[in-house]
This record gives structure tokens, C-alpha cells and sequence, in this order.
RNA sequence: GGAGGGAUGGCAGAGCGGACGAAUGCACGGCUCUUGAAAAGCCGCGAGACCUUGGUCUCCGUGGGUUCGAAUCCCACUCCCUCCGCCA
């Protein structure tokens, strides 16, 4: 969540910054107002509290130095004042939960340098790569599907069986290839990233801390009889591994990296890319996170990028990155990049991952601080994650793209080492 | 699943109805001593909110309760440890 402080020293800017992004400035009005109100509330019941306090004190005092009857009034009458200060802390509450509530539910200030825009017709492409999309083969314009069949890798009828449509079902090599796209990119990321392997069911708490909870309710999976929510990106647990702690700013910046499955009920989206793995409920994937201060953020960011661009050159898929616009930013991102990459069989660009710049807006859901070099008060850091890289599409794209003429498909020598012998997937 | 023990500041650890936001140690910051460092000594040092050079309030796992007053008593829950059972 944004500051509040910020809303109230300064409601014009947050007007401007937020109204980029398509917020309403009314209800910027209205934060202000619930915030008002709250603390007028908290003041009122403070003070109640105040005198509760201090006729308690003397009831002691009274007590020890053996004035019973005194000590007796006393409580009497702090017991009266305690009964408006129940009152009084009851609306306290109240006004302080209506202000929360609808915190979580504002998004962040996006950053200047997000380009301007209200949706994903907006987005900028500040690269690609090739620079020209290369001549595709007749070979390279099937789907992935057609061809996940046709070799006995894909077999989405039967992950349907289990659990519906959209959940896919690997085989032979196409499972194989899947396990050491994760090695691959682990491997990649191992210099500089922690590898963690966080539980993938998680608490309400933690969903709440990345944004995911209250407002997506109906994008994630819960179980109902455990209280867990299945979590849509690593970035949930990885947010949530430092919440409340307070770090030391010579720590900073701490890198980790996680391959975990995403599950995502994709409740919005129903009916559109249905087909294959164009848009799956669970898929698995490689993520970066990083806990850093306000100053080194801007280069992690770039270095993340760099690092899922590099996955993507060395994979030999055509992509392109895009620089989203203030209106297509996630409710956490200050600033985020997509990156995007060509499949040749559906004709598509396919978002395979999503790198953003959360500025403090997680770290203040989460409470995770650092304390500065020579002391002084504990500060929000800022959180970064990106997606180095989402799995399903991948697959897709790499099985259109290394299409042969014969039917076979060529996989990328960077993989080799990790697909225990075969370097291609036979025609059948 | 059953039985028992526990959760206190960055860490360790005392406190078990009023003088406790909390002893002590470590860590951390400043100073003294020293050519410098170490050691030693002195001082400081939890977090947050709201009014303001000071004050008020909140926070001792979480949520309720008892009381004039709760870290301290009661209830529920969560997590950790030990033992038993089950289990990949």
C-alpha cells in the first residue's frame, strides 16, 4: 500500500501520479476524508485512554498508602471513563479498518518514467530481438498443440481428465524438456540468486502482502478446509520469507530465485486462448526477487531484465520487450517490463515474463524494513520480481520454432546439457 | 492424531497484577585511553501512531476475556521444541 502520510500531506500529487493509471480522483478525496475521520477517532479515544490510565495509577497509590475509600471512588470513577473509552475505541477501530481497507485496494504511484497510457494498446516496445522477425518455415506454422500431439509430448486431453481443461499434461520428452528448462535457468541465475524452494500453499496473510489478496480473490485457488490459497508466482512466498523483519542495509541487495508451479484461475480471461498452452491454470516457473534499497532498485531492474532477455537470446526465440504504460501496471508495480516472445505456429506474441519494480508499496503490506548504515529509524525497502521465465509458453514457442521439415524438433544447444542424451524430439 | 514444555527488544534471556516499554549480557553507535588496533571504561541504543522542542497512545506470538489497572490471571487459536502413534 502507498503511504497514507503521502495522501494527506500532498492529496494533489497522488491525484495526478494515480490518475495516470485510471484512478478516480474522488476517491482519492474520499481516502483523505476516511483518514481524517480515523484520526480524529483514534485522538478521541486516546484521551479517554489517557485518564483511564492515570486514575488507575492513583488507585495504586491510594491503595498502598492505605487510603481504601479513596482508592474506592477512584476505580469508580475510572470505571465510568472506561465505559465511553469502549465506545470510543469501537469507532476508533471502525474508522481505522474502513481507511485500511481501502488502502489494500489502491494501487501504487506508478513511476515518472512509465509511459503514459490506459491499456495494453499503450505499452511501448523498447526492444526486439532479432530486430526483424526472421522467414518461418510452412514447418514452423503449426501450433504447438498439433505438434504436442503428433509426437506424444502434449496431451492436454488427459490433463483435462484429471482436472479440467487448461491444465496441462506433459510426456516423455516433453517433460523432460520442461525439468531442464528449470535447470537450465536456476543454473543461469546461480551466481548472483539464492535458490529457494518455498512451500507452494500459502496463508491469507501472505497473499495479502504482494497485493494478490483482497482485491484478486477470484484469480487465486483456496482451500477451503486448510485456509490455504495456492500461489499464482513465487513472488508470494519470496515477498513474504523477510515479512516483519527488519534487515541491515549492508545485507542489502539479497537476490533469490525459486522454481515453484503457478496456479491461477484465470477467472477473468475465460473463454480467450483456450486453445494449448496459450493460457494454462498451472504452469511452472523460474522467478528472480530481489529485496534492495530505493537506490540500488533502478539497476536491479534493469539487471533482471537483462537476465530473462538473456534466457530468451540463448533459447533462440524471437522477442521483444515492452515498457508498460502507467494503465496497464499491476497493482504493486511503480514500473514493469514484459517480455514478450514470437511463436511462429499461433502467430502470437507470448507473454513469458513480467519483471517489476514494487518501490516500498509490498514492503509496507509486508512490514519488512532495513536498518541504514550508522543507524537511524528502520526503512520500507523496495522489492523487485520478474519471471526468468514462465515454462508453458516457453515450450510452446521452442517447439514451433525448432520445427523441422521432417517433423522433428531441434531443441536449442544451451539445453543439451540437461536433456540426459537427445539433443531433438524424433517424428513419430 | 495423543501427552508435555515453550513464544518477551537485532540476538540471547529475566520478569509472572500497579513504580515494567521491560533487568542483564551480546550486538550496534558515540566518547575516553592508545602511535594504531585490541582490551578496558563511560554514555547512548526497541518499533510505531497522533498532537508538538514536550506530551499522549499502542505494541511482550495472535484474538477474545477478567480487572480501576495485564508481559504477568483466564479462554481460544497459531507456531516452535520433546516424547508416542502414523507416514513419503
Amino acid at each position: 500500500m502507498i503511504d497514507i502520510r503521502l495522501v494527506r500531506d500532498d492529496p494533489a500529487a497522488v491525484r495526478a501520479a494515480l490518475g495516470r493509471r485510471g484512478v478516480d480522483g474522488a476517491e482519492i478525496d474520499r481516502l483523505v476524508g476516511l483518514d481524517d475521520a480515523a484520526r480524529a477517532e483514534i485522538g478521541r479515544r486516546d484521551d479517554l485512554r489517557a485518564q483511564v490510565n492515570a486514575l488507575s495509577r492513583q488507585v495504586g497509590e491510594a491503595r498502598r498508602d492505605g487510603e481504601t475509600q479513596r482508592a474506592e471512588a477512584l476505580a469508580a470513577e475510572s470505571r465510568a471513563v472506561g465505559e465511553s473509552e469502549g465506545q470510543a475505541a469501537e469507532a476508533a477501530d471502525a474508522a481505522s479498518e474502513a481507511l485500511r481497507q481501502a488502502l489494500l485496494y489502491l494501487p501504487n504511484l506508478p513511476s515518472p518514467d512509465a509511459p503514459d497510457g490506459g491499456g495494453p494498446e499503450d505499452n511501448v516496445v523498447a526492444r526486439s530481438w532479432p530486430a526483424e522477425l526472421p522467414a518461418y518455415t510452412d514447418a514452423q506454422r503449426v501450433p504447438h498443440w498439433e505438434v504436442g500431439t503428433e509426437l506424444g509430448i502434449l496431451d492436454m486431453e488427459r490433463g483435462a481428465k484429471l482436472s479440467g481443461s487448461m491444465f496441462p499434461l506433459y510426456r516423455g520428452m516433453g517433460a523432460r524438456l520442461l525439468r531442464a528448462l528449470t535447470s537450465f535457468a536456476l543454473d543461469h541465475h546461480a551466481d548472483a540468486f539464492e535458490e529457494i524452494r518455498p512451500p507452494t500453499m500459502v496463508r491469507t496473510e501472505t497473499m495479502v502482502s504482494t497485493g494478490h489478496l483482497p482485491k484478486f480473490v477470484d484469480e487465486a485457488y483456496h482451500l477451503e478446509r486448510d485456509d490455504l490459497w495456492a500461489i499464482p508466482t513465487a513472488e508470494v512466498p519470496l515477498t513474504s520469507m523477510l515479512r516483519g523483519d527488519i534487515l541491515a542495509e549492508a545485507d542489502l541487495p539479497l537476490r533469490f530465485t525459486a522454481a515453484t508451479p503457478c496456479f491461477r484461475r484465470e477467472a477473468g480471461a475465460a473463454g480467450r486462448d483456450t486453445r494449448g498452452l496459450l493460457r494454462v491454470h498451472e504452469f511452472d516457473k523460474v522467478e528472480l526477487f530481489a529485496y534492495a534499497t530505493a537506490d540500488q532498485a533502478p539497476a536491479l531492474l534493469e539487471e533482471m531484465v537483462g537476465r530473462a532477455e538473456r534466457l530468451l537470446t540463448e533459447l533462440g526465440l524471437a522477442y521483444r520487450v515492452l515498457d508498460l504504460c502507467a494503465g496497464d501496471l499491476g497493482l504493486s508495480a511503480a514500473r514493469t517490463f514484459d517480455l514478450e516472445v514470437y511463436a511462429p505456429g499461433v502467430d502470437q506474441w507470448l507473454e513469458v515474463s513480467s519483471v517489476s519494480w514494487c518501490t516500498d508499496y509490498q514492503a509496507r503490506r509486508a512490514n519488512i524494513r532495513y536498518r541504514p548504515d550508522g543507524g537511524g529509524s528502520p526503512v520500507f525497502v523496495h522489492t523487485l520480481n520478474g519471471s526468468a521465465l514462465a515454462w508453458a509458453r516457453i515450450w510452446a514457442a521452442l517447439i514451433e520454432t525448432g520445427r523441422q521439415d521432417d517433423g522433428s524438433v531441434e531443441l536449442p544447444p544451451v539445453l543439451h546439457p540437461y536433456l540426459g542424451g537427445p539433443t531433438r524430439i524424433d517424428a513419430r
